[in-house]
Order: structure tokens, then C-alpha cells, then sequence
DNA sequence: TTGAAAGCGCTAACAT
DNA sequence: ATGTTAGCGCTTTCAA
């Protein structure tokens, strides 16, 4: 095993000189460097790591908590969780991976022995108990989602109501009058965290402001419950003619459903999902959507908990912005709905 | 921060004896052990990770080295990386997450800076830049997934041979005479992983065994490549009438299409699917699949990790036998098939 | 611009 | 059954 005085030795510097050559915290003449460069290259050598945690009071490791299991679609997590990786290695940290259960034990834990520098938390609840963990160990720390008193903490997310009002947008623009939201199970709404109440809210007020006349469907994502729903929803004079759906289960059967029920999407019925790219890009036909931005909100958390870490100020929320996609389950909607008081505005599809 | 000479302090001990009370490496007196762990617990005592690394040559950390992108399906990435994280914290171990874009560079960085003590390779290929530097090194390290030469090293899988066999048994059990393989992307049969040529083998051999028609067709999982494969097999008076579906990305538009061909799922076409459980159970109607066995595969990758970290010998391939659950989606074709020589043995599904 | 040396907090001989 | 002590390999003052 290679060790910095070996590297010394060879390269004939003492081994305080080498570590400033790697670290770069003090200015070193060129020949010294190339010199240790050199022996560096020649031995292979890579710094300890414990080694280099114990002297320098840092692990460069970020830890990152994912759900075992979630409200969340799994695919999502598992890109968010890569993006992290892939952006912490390119400001030379790693990522330690925990499950979700461990709780605030496991903060506590990674915090006090210092095998992170940083935390992580996905899928934070409304009224997580990690969050206390957090401010008394006060390590950086960043929060995909936000809990219900965020305070001074550091927290990312979509921003849920913008995309609510982002999908009602896109229907009243193409022309619609009625619409509906097919959202979270209902119980997510109660004890949920918060995205589905949120994205319900920036629905609903955009949807007064536009004068749609709107409707809320909790869904708990079964064939049987989304079947129940779709019924509601066709039958009638007044039937809606614009669907926003928030809820990945739902998806496939609402869709077969429609099917079933002869309405054609998106000549009869257009849908707007709110959902992982990779659903929207599979379903048939492809979903105009509004996807969860995995990649920005993993480049984000690293980058605030990089900052942190270098002792800046990252406090409050870092909102994304929704990015609506027209694909191919929108459209105008086609039988003229019943005595229309003024022509809505008509946009390009 | 508290250290062990606070515990000690408390305690009324010396460092040593704290230690040894939480490593349990030498017997210690009823009276001090209990007095030393509740210093430990009024303390919060946590062992700081780096000076631990670095004075027992152990990081209790795993590596764990997930593609970025890969043939395989992203759920199952991420749940055998939860399966590892949990199964690893049971054995007080932690674990790191690497890309797999870092390849044997970061294999390398790990081993040499002793950032981890071993290393879980996922969807590993033949022919993997990485397997060298897991020789060099001499890293306790676990493959999942099978290379063109395993050679000493330890591999665990899925026996994808004995899962084609499985399916073709199951088809047969049931009567069918004539069946295909709509199997994964031409090029994977090339330059792929293996499980697709392994499931091949098993699948052609069986069929060939209980004397069945057999066919393969390698397909890219788009749409139209799917329908176009469709067309091929429902075709003709000697029409295909079981299916056996190994592609993830074919399996939506192959139901779809087969609906839209006007055959039912199971009455005119048995489908057998060798997928992530998820997609069996939310597809319609459910299939009947062999699924990835995800947390046996974390389980068994760590508890082997463990074992070299142990000093035992692991080397050779953990293969786990398939579990083919019959679900909605085969049954006995109802057609008569045209002029079958013998009929097939019949078995309850 | 470089070197010497004192730790960082813990483990594991070596003692007793 | 417990204490003493010498490192583990690196960072970082302090000196020159």
C-alpha cells in the first residue's frame, strides 16, 4: 500500500509537500509539483481515506436518504439518486446510500461519527422526524420536498402549484371548459407531503381565474377505484372534457378505460399528466405532461449541499419550474361543449 | 464532539476498555460494561468513522456500482441497491453509491484509498474493463450478473437458462404446441450481458426436449417493431398460440397490439413474461411471469461480500432457481392446434 | 517555497 | 479483566 511518504520519498520532498501538491493549499514552484505529479503517477497512489477524514474533519461524503417505500414512483427516485451521485463525483465527493428507515437514527448516526459531511433527505414527509436530527446535529443538509415547517432549512423541489396551474393553462388554451384533476389517494392529501395539496390548489385558483368550471378526483391508482372515477366523469351533459392526472398508477387504466368507453384520446378527452418522463414517453399515445425534473433536483441538492458545506448561506426553498411537454393526449376539444358563454382563447397545439 | 476518552472519562475507565466494550473483541466485566455503555448512551457517543478506518484498515463501507444507463430495467437497479443498503446495515456495514460511468478508474480509487472494503458490481457485461482491477486490487468483490470469464471471481444471477426452461414447461403443461421468445434487442444477443442468450438456450433446449415448435425473434421494444413481430406470429394456419416475452419495453405494446389484432390474453395467446414483478402486476390482465428475484439478489451479493470480508471462500456463481407465479395471462389454448401428433400432457394451471 | 512535527480518534498489540 | 502505548496516514500549524 502506497502512503504519501512514499511518495516523498521518491519524488525527494517532504511528505507536507506532497499533500500540498494534491490539495492545492499552498503555492508550490513547478518543478516541486511535477516532481510529485510524477511519483504520484508512478506508484498509483490515492490518499487514504480515513486517513484523511480523521486529520481533515471531512469524509467528502454526502449522505442520502431514499424512501424504501413511497408515495414516489420508484424509477424517479432511482434517477434522482444517480444524478446526485453522478454531480457529488464531480465536485470529488461520494454518496453514501441509506434507506429511509433508518429514520433520524440514521442521521444522527452518519452526523456524529462523521461519515458524512452532508445529508440528503428524499421524500421528506410533511412532519418528518428527521427533521429535529437535522437542526440539532446542524449538518448541512438539503430536502427534496418540503415539510411543513421548513424554517431555515434547505429544501428543493417542483414547484407542485405552478404545475398545477401550468396544466389547466395548457387545457384552457386549447379551448377547454371543463376539466378535472385525477390526484393522489385520498389519504395522501391528509397526512401526504404536500405536493398533491399543492398541485390541487394551483389547480383550482388557476382554473377560477381562467373560469373553468373544474372538479377534484382523489384516486387511489386501482383499476377498480380509477374505473369508479371514470364513470363520474364521462357520464353527464356536462361531461369534462380535459383530464390533469397526478398519479402514475392510474395512469394505464385510465387510459385502457377510455378505450373501453369508446372516447379517443385525445380527440374526445385530452390528458395532461403529471408524472416520471419515462411514463409519459411509453404510454400510447404519448402523454403532454409535466415530469418531475430528477436530474435538475439531484444537480440542485448536491450543488446547495456543496455550498453549504463551503460555508455559504443556502437557506429556504429552491423551487423548479414546471416544464410542460405537448405530446400527443391533448388536443382541442372537438364536440363543442354545451352553450359556451364567450370562445375560450385558441392557441396552437 | 464527543471521543472515546470522554466515555472513558465518564466511565471511569481507560480508552482501550470503551473500545473493546463496543467492538465486543475481548470479555469484559459485567460491572464496566454496563457503566461504560451508559457513559455511551448519556454521551450520544458516536465512534468517529475516519479515525476507525484508518486504525483497523476497515471502512465498513461497501461500494456499489449501478449504470447509469443500462439494458436493464431502472426499478430493478434501484431495488436491488435498496436491498443491498438495508441487507448492509443489518451487518453494520454502509454503502457507498457509485455510476457505473466511473468504470475501473473508480473501481481502482476506491480499493487503493480504502474508501471501501468491498465491491457489488450490477449488470456487469462479458467482457467488463472492471474485472482486471477487482484482480489487481484483490478487493473483496461480488458480480452481479455473469462475465465472459468469471474465472475465481464471485458471481450471482438469475438462472436465466433454467427460467427459459421454466417458461417453456409452463406452455407446454398447458398444452401448447406452438410458442415463440420475443426476446430482447438483436444487438444484446451480440455484445449483450448473456441472460438474453442464456434464457435463449434454456427456452430452445426445453422446447426441443417436449418437442415443440419453437421461435425466437429478437425484438427492439419500440412500437412497431413490436407490430411488425405481431404480424410475423399470428400469421399463417400455424400460428403461434404461447408467448414467452423477455423485453420490458415490448410487453405494453405487444398486449396493446394483440388487443387491437382482435386476441384475447389468455384465450387465443398465452403470454409469459420474464420482467420485474411490478410490471406483471400492474399489466392487463396480469401476467404470468418469472420475475428478477431483486431482493434475493442484494441479499445474496452482500451476505457473500460479507463472507470474503470474513476471509471464507465464495468464489463461483450463486445462480437462483426461477420462480415462474401463474397469473392471469396463460391458460390452455382453446383453438385446437392444427394435427397435434399426440396431445400434450394436461396439468391444472 | 519548503520542512518538521504535532495531532486527528481509534485499534490492537503488549503488559499486568 | 483491564490499562498502557504505539501507531494508522494524513492535514496543518509553526518555523525557516
Amino acid at each position: 500500500m502506497t502512503t504519501l511518504t512514499d511518495v516523498a520519498a521518491r519524488a525527494g520532498v517532504s511528505a507536507s509537500t506532497v499533500s500540498y501538491v494534491i490539495s492545492g493549499k499552498r503555492p508550490i514552484s513547478q518543478g516541486t509539483r511535477a516532481r510529485v505529479m510524477r511519483a504520484v503517477a508512478e506508484l498509483g497512489y490515492h490518499p487514504n481515506a480515513g486517513a484523511r477524514a480523521l486529520a481533515s474533519h471531512q469524509s467528502n461524503l454526502i449522505a442520502m436518504m431514499v424512501p424504501l417505500r413511497s408515495d414516489m414512483y420508484m424509477p424517479v427516485m432511482m434517477e434522482i439518486a444517480m444524478a446526485v451521485a453522478a454531480v457529488a463525483r464531480q465536485g470529488g465527493r461520494d454518496v453514501l446510500l441509506m434507506t429511509g428507515d433508518e429514520g433520524s437514527a440514521g442521521v444522527r448516526r452518519v452526523a456524529a461519527s462523521g461519515l458524512a459531511d452532508a445529508v440528503i433527505l428524499m421524500d421528506v414527509e410533511l412532519d418528518d422526524q428527521r427533521i429535529p436530527v437535522l437542526r440539532e446535529t446542524a449538518i448541512p443538509s438539503v430536502l427534496i420536498g418540503r415539510p411543513q415547517a421548513p424554517g431555515e432549512l434547505t429544501c428543493v423541489d417542483l414547484d407542485f402549484g405552478a404545475t398545477g396551474a401550468a396544466c389547466v393553462d395548457h387545457l384552457a388554451d386549447l379551448g377547454h371548459r371543463r376539466i378535472a384533476l385525477i390526484g393522489a389517494d385520498a389519504g395522501v392529501y391528509h397526512r401526504g407531503t404536500g405536493f398533491a395539496a399543492r398541485t390541487l390548489d394551483g389547480f383550482g385558483r388557476r382554473a377560477r381565474q381562467r373560469g373553468l368550471e373544474a372538479r377534484h378526483f382523489p384516486c387511489d391508482g386501482t383499476f377498480e377505484g380509477t374505473a369508479r372515477l371514470v364513470e363520474q366523469i364521462l357520464e353527464g351533459r356536462a361531461a369534462v372534457t380535459g383530464l390533469v392526472v397526478q398519479n402514475e398508477n392510474a395512469l394505464g387504466p385510465l387510459l385502457h378505460l377510455l378505450r373501453q368507453y369508446g372516447r379517443a384520446v385525445p380527440e374526445d378527452v385530452s390528458v395532461v399528466a403529471i408524472c416520471p418522463e419515462q411514463l409519459a414517453l411509453q404510454s400510447m399515445p404519448q402523454l403532454t405532461a409535466v415530469a418531475v425534473p430528477v436530474r435538475e433536483l439531484g444537480r440542485r441538492a448536491v450543488g446547495l449541499a456543496a455550498a453549504q458545506l463551503a460555508g455559504l448561506p443556502t437557506e429556504g426553498l429552491s423551487l423548479i419550474p414546471p416544464r410542460l411537454v405537448v405530446r400527443g393526449s391533448t388536443g382541442r376539444p372537438t364536440v363543442a361543449t354545451p352553450s359556451p358563454r364567450r370562445a375560450a382563447p385558441l392557441v396552437e397545439a
